[in-house]
DNA sequence: TGTATAAATGAACAATTGTTCATAAGTTTG
DNA sequence: CAAACTTATGAACAATTGTTCATTTATACA
């Protein structure tokens, strides 16, 4: 007997949807998605030097980062007088890219 | 010379960026990831099919269920009495894989 | 036609997010 | 140590989302 239906192997835990959730909306932004693309070329970076290329205002993107930080898709290093972001949870990369590949968009 | 970076191929314009943050915001809900869940497993299913199964009132269910086909996730068909809701922007499925992967969470 | 059932809608309100601005905290260098 | 520079922080406010509830719309069927 067939199933009536595409089967997809997907049985996520009520508290593991919650957590899918909660990173996508952390990454639902799109100066976070553009943090996001900037670090997956480029290791890491500090504040001011992501400001400038994605031209937003020192403190709204210090929001965003420390915020995608604390839930843990960026990681960050003090040198000096500059602080340096990077990507700790490379996963979402592959997100943003299976939603990117779609020609629809 | 190799690349100081990871160089993932990764450039989305700006408005790209837009659409992909639109799509994930749409999707960033533990009750919207369960929908997806379901119907990635049922082709089609009426709202209070939907609704018992999730154990979600009518009422905030309809208003989930038409956010995401206003934004192009999910389509509706009558029969009867009953709208009959299906996947039709399946690559949600593989973003919620990709995160669901992922042995932290 | 009237009643029951299924789903949508819209207003009201609550909760969460996003943004701005002023200021503080850490670091370097003269 | 003071000045300059980089980033963080917190309060205030704006904007968006999520939820509830009452009501409406659409369909079936007695």
């Amino acid at each position: 007997m067939t199933p009536a239906a595409p089967a997809v192997d997907m049985n996520l835990s009520v508290e593991k949807m919650e957590k899918v959730a909660f990173i996508l909306k952390t990454t639902a932004h799109p100066t976070r998605i553009a943090v996001v693309q900037l670090l997956a070329n480029h290791e890491s970076l500090s504040v001011s030097d992501i400001s400038e290329r994605l031209n937003v205002e020192q403190s709204l993107l210090s929001h965003h980062l420390s915020g995608m930080k604390l839930k843990g898709i960026l990681s960050s290093t003090r040198d000096g007088k500059n602080i340096y972001y990077a990507l700790k949870m490379r996963e979402v990369i592959d997100v943003i890219q299976c939603l990117a590949a779609c020609t629809f968009l």
